[in-house]
DNA sequence: GAATTAATTGAACGTTTGTTTTATTAATTG
DNA sequence: CAATTAATAAAACAAACGTTCAATTAATTC
């Protein structure tokens, strides 16, 4: 045999990337292999190598691919408004909803960057530390604004992004909780981590700093 | 050739596992081999078998070991006294610690885990859910006695912990930061994430809350 | 409708894999 | 010092791996 009916370049490359997303995701990168990953397409391994060179080559598409599709979510819902405590919140929230949408493929963004060769590698922890430095950034302001307490900028935008991804590991849709209740009582502790004030805090505050000053 | 001149079963035994810990933190399960662990050990494949009847086998000896010595250096952690607030720390100080001075076994106990057959897997995620129940009863018996602020123990419980396990992910020991401080910054976190109160101030609050109720 | 291009199969390639078996030597025991 | 046990090497196993190649058919173009 050969050539199928109704065989279609764009669907069959779209049908090899989602089923390697859930391959990888559930059992590892090198644990999945072209062949199983074929029959779960419904095509022979050697039909893989159309669109992608190398198994390597498939996860690094993956990965790269999600790492910008998190960048461009993240510009597309940034606020206007300057305001530290906006932005963090947007943050949080833009984060964690974009997470539990793609639990596999975040999965896989986090546990197979070792089986990527050193230059693949270099690219991916480029686009992550991009994402990481717009945190670092709106944690930075502020607490320069007096609207954040924040101890060390580094470590505490790492403990945020590991307490927020650390969502995927355990959230399940359809169970007891909505993403959205899950993504206020997560907002509530990274403000109460932060030692977040609104504005009518900080005014007090800051009032009572110039009383004390006198 | 066959029985080396100083081989020992017991040094030999320790040799398979930390090299093996080492390399599989670094290369993942999967992807070493057992004439690669041999070679690091300097002796061949075969000679493996005689101390882990399969390499599965093996991953499940060392990430058991992991977790007992976890629960076990929890045990020795855990303060006499009873106050939720000094419990918590002493979790939080133990965690970090054991975690940090064991990197690549937490690296494997956490990321190994879907290389596990299902009886393994489940005596595995049976000590974790052991573990992680601690951290739950401290949160409780804190809201409890109105010294912390939890809205969702479980939840409360999943981001402590993935926030604090994050250590590992990024510290690297003589580089910036010590362990201590390190410790002191993560503490401090969590502190406030789960809005913790001295004895003194809840004794404040509580004070207030009963002026109100007049 | 012939020629061309796109999509896929089936078979094969050389490696490498986890594991087993057998033989051999070192250390220990009686 | 002979007998036994412990620890290893060396070679072999079938199975599975990523990948390549040639052949074949479906769809498209001219």
């Amino acid at each position: 045999m050969a050539r199928t009916a109704g065989s279609d370049g764009e669907r069959t490359e779209a049908a090899i990337r989602d089923a390697a997303v859930e391959l990888i995701a559930r059992y590892g990168f090198e644990a999945v292999t072209m062949r199983q990953l074929a029959a779960e397409v419904g095509v022979q391994a050697a039909a893989l190598y159309r669109y992608f060179p190398t198994k390597e080559d498939l996860l690094r598409t993956l990965m790269k691919e999600h790492m910008e599709a998190l960048l461009a979510a993240w510009e597309a819902a940034r606020p206007a408004n300057d305001d530290p405590v906006a932005r963090l919140t947007a943050f949080v929230s833009n984060h964690i909803r974009f997470h539990v949408e793609r639990r596999h493929a975040t999965h896989v963004s986090n546990m197979e960057l070792r089986s990527l060769s050193r230059d693949n590698l270099t690219a991916i922890l480029k686009l992550r530390a991009a994402y990481e430095k717009e945190l670092r950034s709106i944690l930075r302001d502020g607490a320069e604004a007096g609207v954040l307490e924040v101890d060390d900028t580094g470590l505490t935008a790492m403990a945020i992004i590991q307490m927020i991804t650390g969502v995927i590991v355990w959230f399940r849709p359809d169970e007891r909780l909505s993403v959205d209740e899950v993504t206020a009582t997560y907002l509530a502790m990274t403000m109460r981590l932060t030692g977040a004030r609104t504005k009518t805090e900080e005014r007090h505050v800051r009032q009572g700093a110039e009383l004390r000053a006198r």
